[in-house]
DNA sequence: GGTGAAACTTCTAATAA
DNA sequence: TTATTAGAAGTTTCACC
């Protein structure tokens, strides 16, 4: 996978569209001292090495009634099948994230429901996949960081 | 928390804005046989409500360099110390998320790394921190499911 | 609630530097 | 690579259902 080099102005430019995909090219211009065409030309460029992949609201689903977070980890009968369990999980609602992983678990997936009886009834759902031969719950009481641009600025300092 | 109550026209909206914060009130306003005003109107609601928090840019990591996942528990020598930890782990870069938990870790995080020897060393920083005890990695081999708008649909037919 | 059209803002692509 | 510009496209408001 070949290494896509941003500037200072990518970065800035990058940083400005993580916090409000919006953000009008004007405006990103404005603050960068460059023109709003500049703007738009190095957006496409790393829209066409696809570096921005696309763009995506944040909801609060905490206001829609879904306040749980949970990581399940799933322990599997056999390796073999992961790609069938995956299958399983991926009908299952309310799972949000699933990783193939090392370590304890074969599959590690994430969960957010409305209320701990919901969430019972989604890791009842996990459990009864054929191939599963047993799964551990971590409750999350807090989501302390969970930063949009965190990463985007340990990569800059890195490069 | 007050819920807030979607219609089928507010789902459908989210939807398209989920994939894709920038799609035009017109496009959705003629795929929903109502007109861009409405479209405005409702969409300007849900940010009033705060069901929608904002909108953020989908980076492919890989591209710039950075493949590599992992999970990491984290167990405390004693829970008083999880404020003091938390702050730290604030300072880690490439810590993309974390969550005070209930079960097996005290607190759980995600990485994101360029490869082994990178995580190495952001796992290390972990290890370093003062009251941490212990810390268990999962790498992830392969991320098999995290669809934006899955989460939306289950709370549709949920609801 | 929703509509439709006018007024305003932003985007985009072509040209030029 | 960047700036300028003008026409296209999108957003927002508002009088009226």
């Amino acid at each position: 996978m070949a290494k896509f080099k941003l500037d200072e102005i990518d970065h800035q430019i990058l940083d400005m569209l993580i916090e409000n995909t919006r953000t009008p090219f004007t405006d990103i211009a404005k603050k960068l001292l460059i023109s709003a065409g500049t703007v738009h030309v190095r957006v496409k460029k790393m829209e066409e090495a696809g570096i921005i992949e696309g763009s995506s609201l944040t909801l609060d689903y905490r206001k829609l009634g879904y306040s749980f977070i949970a990581y399940v980890g799933i322990y599997l009968q056999n390796t073999s099948q992961t790609k069938f369990v995956l299958e399983r999980i991926n009908n299952i609602p309310f799972v949000t994230v699933a990783h193939i992983t090392t370590g304890k678990f074969n599959i590690f997936c994430k969960i957010r429901a409305k209320d701990t009886t919901h969430a019972k009834d989604i890791i009842f759902l996990l459990d009864d996949i054929e191939g599963v031969y047993r799964t551990e719950t971590m409750i999350s009481l807090e989501e302390s960081i969970n930063d949009k641009k965190r990463l985007m600025h340990s990569i800059f300092k890195d490069l």
